[in-house]
RNA sequence: GCCCGAGUGGUGGAAUUGGUAGACACGUUGGACUUAAAAUCCAAUGACCAUUGCGGUCGUGCGGGUUCAAGUCCCGCCUCGGGUACCA
């Protein structure tokens, strides 16, 4: 009979499912810890090896975690909202509900046979509407607050009402959009609709126009994704920018705490890093820059002093309002603001370069300039971001015609547009400094433009700008050429020309994060409503006590005729007073930003958690995902849970206290090789003396890249009638590591290996696979491996009689000694989250216990527990065969003993100049001087030493020798 | 372009703090057991040179450097993967 996984793995889920071993408890007497994966999002082809890496990982830590005596949250939900489903509905006219529920299912009962301990009682799902009613009520939150920047959170926009009727917005230091400065009695005079709209720019959630992918053809807006090249990828229809009223998620008032946030948890430096990047702050200065009265003809010039005063940035990030005159640069237009990092450099501003998006352009092109700047505008807008970032080798851009005045000398300097500047950072516009940065430096030498050097190292004389290859490196050095900055440092400088931009109301110091508001609109339909209704034209939220407001149901899935949202098909999509609800639903990350607080009480249907289920789970312990989340998900949800922290619902303002990220598993495609023209395939080896094309062939057809020729004929019918040319009797496939997926054939299912090996060896493999955060090819020829050692495992303990073999003998020291060696290993492995090495650890175990024909109960029953979280349903089995009852998952954990592992030798490498040539084993006591004389002494160094004197000799206790000879 | 990561035998990988490179496993080859197969067990297996034995040289993507000692640290490259804000 022997190891019968099959029926010990049912036996054992039936088990813990009967028993409700998992289950976790929102009252204990036990310390908490929360193991939380990623939720998947159910898609369509199923479970492939890939998806549970991280689960599987995660489960061995779960259960070691259990087995220390922790209460352990160990939840499993979905990401349900997802395009695949949407898709499939404009397809098929199948409800997308429809399709989700079958993938879930499917999902549960792949998850389910491979023994995670999961405890699915508390299963969340993000299009349930008991789930979506507490995104929603969030969102509700959102756009009744604005966040205070003297108080340093978000605050009711009750409060801020009460502040306005007394005070205006004077005394307001708040995360807002450009609001002009109001008083009381402006506040008071207004109408519903006014104040609605002063409202608007302080709220966290708000309506305002965005910049979309807008494609007629399609009615829809794309993702960066889905434009290429202007057009869009399906169907390559022209796409263009368009501005669209969007909701969006003030992120950007959090930028300081999401970055400072970062200090305090355990996530790996690269990830941080990357969110770092993401939030992007940097220091440096707003400038504004006059318009030359003189030389800027533009037509819509005389109007740019109205629209100024309302754009021109009043605020300053330490709170401090600064009311800088619009006057100021003497322009009878005003000013354009500029954020530059290095205000120090501002004599060496040049040009000025706008972006093409920006809003002044058409204004300040003069009449001659105007259908070159119109041209190059319209094409530039409809290139993607990533594409003009990318091509920084080609310069291109056009002279507006006007000019702007350098504020710290006066002189007249042009305005031009350019696709390198993008409107999306800063304000759109920058000062141009050829002299010391390098894509300044490429747009001046192409057009002509000035170049002037501002900056010089220390010990170097300025040189002739014209003879520069490209920008003279400016990060340190003396300043030249600069008026009262002559002489200073790069750092005094910038400290100079704030005070002075500052003095004169010129412009002021200000930090500048890269982070933009998060839009929150799509035009989808497959995501959740928003519980907001328009009332002339403003929207309000509806109340509490109306949510969740369910998705309604549509006759097409695809927008109106007129471009409106599916949701504009939907009959009676209004309220019951009769005013029309919105038709955008919420994206992707607004159901996973705060899915993990579910968990904690995801029964309550009168709160998103109660506040005593979040006073005990507090935060995730333990956070495990695909790092393809850094800049998205997990800084949405940092950024969801800070708020619900300021609101006071919350416990700890960040949820996930330490994170893995765990590597890809990428699919290993095997390829035949079909003579062109013909129906004959040749095997790998032969295939250059032919004119081949090689095709793609299912993964199931080979084995150990050996085709199975006669399952090949029958796989397709077009090759029936198939023939090969073979090497040494066989087909032998190619192979190349890609993306696991459908297209490539190469999509391994755990269906069957479970069917074939069963779930715990599966488990072992994927974990024997390589490092956890690590992309690793999929492989499946190592599985028989972790097969046979399971089966010998098995063997320590049950004969092929099927007799428990495990004796009550006391064991001798080496035996205890491969036990405790392997207790540390494994426990030190798993509390580093390297798994792979510690299946190999208990390999090791294994052969040498095997070696040493070693039964004994006082080894054998404690490695049974230790290998119980990697391999549970067999740990159950031989725990039960050994007479214990009641389960092995609360078992408590082996500790190793030192006393077991003390060696009295070791064995020295002796190595001469660092080469390795001999061992030579001494007490593992010797002093560092004994160990000397001994290596010099030792009849094998002789050689190395002859002829030679030994100059030095370095002794590392317990490690090398290395003798320095010459 | 920018940001992050990775490159070690035929293959997946190990080497935890600068200290014996290749643990463990796959594959391959040879052998034992068997009528045979499966299963199991034993041995060899980085490359090259030498081979009667002792052995020797090279070797962690490439080029430099630091050090008694570098897969590991530093500088400069190359290749591949991920992210780049509406895929999830």
């Amino acid at each position: 009979m022997g190891y019968e996984f099959g029926k010990i793995e049912k036996k054992w889920q039936k088990f813990w499912k009967e028993n409700k071993t998992f289950k976790a408890y929102n009252k204990s007497d036990k310390p908490k810890y929360y193991v939380l994966d990623m939720f998947p999002y159910p898609s369509g082809s199923g479970l492939h090896v890939g998806h549970p890496l991280g689960y599987i990982a995660s489960d061995i830590y779960a259960r070691y975690k259990r087995h220390q005596g922790f209460n352990v949250l160990h939840p499993m939900g979905f990401d349900a909202y997802g395009l695949p489903a949407e898709q499939y509905a404009i397809q098929t006219g199948t409800h997308p509900e429809v399709t989700t529920h079958k993938n879930i299912k499917q999902y549960r009962r792949q998850l389910d046979q491979i023994g995670f301990s999961y405890d699915w009682d508390r299963e969340v799902r993000t299009s349930d509407p008991h789930y979506y009613k507490w995104t929603q009520w969030t969102f509700i939150q959102l756009f009744k607050s604005w966040y205070n920047k003297d108080t340093d959170k978000a605050e009711s926009i009750e409060k801020l009402v009460a502040a306005f009727e007394k005070h205006g917005n004077k005394n307001i230091n708040a995360a807002c959009g450009p609001v002009e400065p109001f008083t009381a009695e402006n506040w008071n005079s207004w109408n519903e609709k006014a104040q609605q709209q002063v409202l608007m720019h302080y709220r966290l959630a708000y309506l305002s126009d965005t910049l979309v992918n807008w494609c007629p053809a399609l009615g829809t807006v794309l993702a960066n994704d889905e434009v290429k090249e202007g057009l869009s990828e399906r169907g390559g229809h022209p796409v263009e920018k368009k501005l669209m009223k969007q909701w969006s998620l003030r992120i950007t008032a959090y930028a300081r705490r999401l970055l400072e946030g970062l200090e305090k948890i355990d996530w790996s430096d690269n990830l941080k890093e990357m969110q770092r990047n993401w939030i992007g702050r940097s220091e440096g200065a707003m400038v504004r820059f006059g318009l030359s009265p003189t030389l800027s003809k533009g037509e819509g010039a005389d109007t740019l002093k109205e629209y100024l005063d309302n754009k021109v940035f009043h605020e300053k990030p330490d709170g401090e309002v600064v009311t800088t005159p619009s006057t100021v640069g003497e322009g009878r237009g005003g000013a354009i603001p500029v954020f530059t990092t290095r205000p120090d450099t501002l004599f060496g501003a040049t040009f000025m370069v706008l972006a093409p998006e920006h809003e002044m352009i058409d204004r300040i092109a003069t009449t001659e300039q105007k259908e070159e700047v119109e041209k190059y505008v319209a094409r530039a807008k409809n290139r993607s971001e990533r594409e003009r970032m990318t091509e920084v080798k080609t310069v291109t851009g056009v002279f507006t015609g006007a000019y702007a005045i350098n504020p710290l000398n006066g002189e007249n300097i042009p305005i031009w547009t350019a696709d390198y500047v993008l409107s999306g950072y800063g304000t759109g516009a920058i000062m141009a400094v050829p002299g010391h940065d390098s894509r300044d430096f490429a747009f001046a030498r192409h057009f002509h433009l000035p170049i002037i050097q501002v900056v010089t190292k220390k010990g170097e004389e300025p040189t002739d700008p014209s003879t520069w290859d490209d920008s003279y490196d400016s990060k340190e050095g003396f300043m030249i050429n600069s008026g009262f900055l002559n002489g200073m440092t790069v750092t005094e400088a910038i400290r100079a020309t704030i005070d002075k931009l500052e003095e004169t109301g010129i412009g002021y110091g200000k930090i500048n994060f890269r982070l933009r508001d998060a839009i929150f609109s799509r035009q989808r339909y497959w995501g959740e409503p928003f519980p907001v209704y328009y009332k002339n034209g403003i929207p309000y939220t509806l109340d509490e006590s109306e949510l969740p407001l369910k998705l309604p149901p549509v006759d097409k899935y695809l927008p109106t005729e007129s471009g409106e949202p599916p949701l504009a098909r939907a009959k009676n999509w209004k309220t019951k007073e009769g005013y029309p609800l919105e038709t955008n639903t919420m994206p992707g990350f607004a159901g996973s930003s705060g899915y993990y607080l579910r968990y904690m009480d995801p029964w309550n249907d009168k709160e998103y958690f109660s506040k005593e289920a979040n006073e005990y789970w507090r935060d995730v312990d333990l956070y495990l995902g695909g790092d393809e989340h850094a800049a998205g998900h997990l800084i949405y949800s940092r950024f969801w849970n800070k708020f619900l922290y300021d609101l006071g619902l919350v416990c700890e303002d960040e949820p996930f206290k330490k994170l893995i990220n765990q590597g890809k598993i990428q699919g290993r495609s095997n390829f035949v090789y079909r003579i062109q023209g013909t129906n004959r395939f040749v095997s790998y080896n032969l295939r250059k003396q032919y004119q081949t094309q090689a095709l793609h062939v299912d993964i199931n057809l080979v084995d150990n890249d050996v085709l199975d020729t006669e399952a090949f004929k029958k796989w397709r019918p077009e090759f029936k009638d198939a023939d090969f040319i073979l090497e040494d009797g066989k087909y032998i496939c190619g192979y190349e590591v890609e993306k696991m997926s459908k297209s490539k054939l190469n999509v391994q299912n755990p269906d069957e290996l479970i069917q074939k090996y069963g779930a715990d060896t599966l488990r072992l493999y994927e974990m024997f696979l390589g490092p956890l955060e690590q992309d690793k090819p999929w492989d499946i020829k190592g599985i028989e491996g972790v097969y046979r050692f399971l089966k010998k495992f098995w063997r320590l303990y049950i004969d092929e009689n099927d007799k428990l073999v495990v004796t009550d003998e006391k064991a001798t020291d080496d035996e205890l000694k491969v036990l405790h060696k392997t207790i540390k290993k494994v426990r030190g492995d798993i509390e580093r989250f390297s798994f792979n090495t510690g299946v190999s650890a208990f390999m090791i175990c294994t052969n040498e216990l095997s070696d040493m024909k070693c039964h004994k109960r006082e080894v054998l029953e404690p490695l049974v527990v230790l290998l119980a979280p990697y391999a549970p349903h067999i740990a159950e089995e031989i725990w039960e065969t050994l007479g214990n009852k009641g389960g092995i998952s609360h078992v408590t954990f082996p500790e190793h003993e030192e006393k077991y592992l003390i060696e009295d030798t070791f064995a020295y490498p002796v190595s001469f100049n660092g080469k390795t040539r001999f061992k030579l084993e001494l007490p593992a006591d010797m002093p560092v001087n004994e160990i000397e004389k001994a290596a010099i002494e030792a009849g094998e160094a002789q050689k190395w030493i002859e002829g030679k004197t030994v100059r030095k000799v370095i002794v590392v206790p317990k490690r090398i020798i290395n003798v320095v000879v010459g």
